[in-house]
DNA sequence: CCTTATCATTAGCTGTACTAATAAAATGAC
DNA sequence: GTCATTTTATTAGTACAGCTAATGATAAGG
């Protein structure tokens, strides 16, 4: 029981894939159905905060999002409009470069931001505190060495926080 | 290194928490990525793929459909509408009520099923590709772990394969 | 029989994704 | 230095997913 090795000697690729293809959406679900009913949050803006995520740590280019995010221009645009709307979200002209924009979260877009991911978290919390220590330790030693080969392709953040025109 | 135990004799709910909330954005994009970029399905029809897994098994009625997915009825109907559209689902009137109806995959929608389904094992196969076996051991009994948690509240099928009118 | 409840759909909103076209600014060629 | 090219963000237009409110059809109940 405490040495899974002598359970399962050997998972294939494959049956860890089927797992998680199977867990995947179910929790998607669960993570999302909370802010669903509660009209607080929708799944629709886990996009928003991801944008919210990649700001919290300083400014960003326009450019750099939507190499972070791996969407095209006009959708990250798009967004962005939606945020500055609720003032979340300043648009900033660049120093160097007047076509190129920088984006910076407001004090209200920081507040919201480390509002919403303590929700997240509380709930979260919730969620995994039905398992038992042990089965934390494999899930978290699991996704910890997922984590590590998927920042290679997806880091967590677009870059260093900026330091503009110190050069 | 063989026992986990020795590295973390424990692991806060919180802190794994916490590392879900910061892999899954990864995941979802590592996920979603190649099918972005080969046009063949985008992470907004994530849903119809739910909606195929949730008939590969059998007939399922509109009710229960809105109740596995937990949307609300226009968004369901909407979505069967494309899918319809497609050749992939056929709406069959209910024989025993005239206002619900049956939703049925056509052999065109089970092979496409199969196909993505496959598709999306392979990819997810490659990325876990990476992980050595004694991380995918732990991964996948984390997420096995976490699964039997989700289960009670999210089911991976709405229900058992119908059998209408048999009684 | 006639009111009430249930069920699926339509209409209309927001939000995210895409491509194509556009305007402004930087870069390069000459 | 001027003009063509490239780069950058935005607008226009489309498709899809989510929602609520309103509709029409059918079941159920008094």
């Amino acid at each position: 029981m405490t040495k899974s090795k002598s359970i399962h000697p050997e998972v294939a690729a494959e049956v860890l894939a089927a797992r998680l293809l199977e867990i995947t959406p179910m929790w998607l679900h669960a993570m999302s159905a909370p802010f669903r009913t509660s009209g607080e949050m929708d799944i629709t803006t886990m996009t928003q905060m991801r944008t919210l995520h990649a700001l919290h740590h300083g400014p960003c280019t326009f450019k750099e999002l939507i190499s972070w995010r791996k969407v095209a221009p006009p959708t990250l645009s798009r967004t962005l409009e939606a945020m500055v709307k609720r003032g979340w979200v300043e648009r900033i002209p660049h120093p160097d470069d007047k076509r190129q924009i920088l984006l910076k979260l407001t004090e209200v877009g920081l507040a919201e931001f480390e509002r919403i991911r303590k929700h997240m978290l509380q709930h979260t919390t919730l969620i995994v505190g039905a398992l038992n220590n042990n089965e934390r330790i494999h899930l978290f030693e699991g996704l910890s060495a997922l984590m590590i080969h998927l920042q290679a392709s997806c880091p967590d953040v677009p870059s260093e926080p900026h330091s503009f025109s110190k050069h």
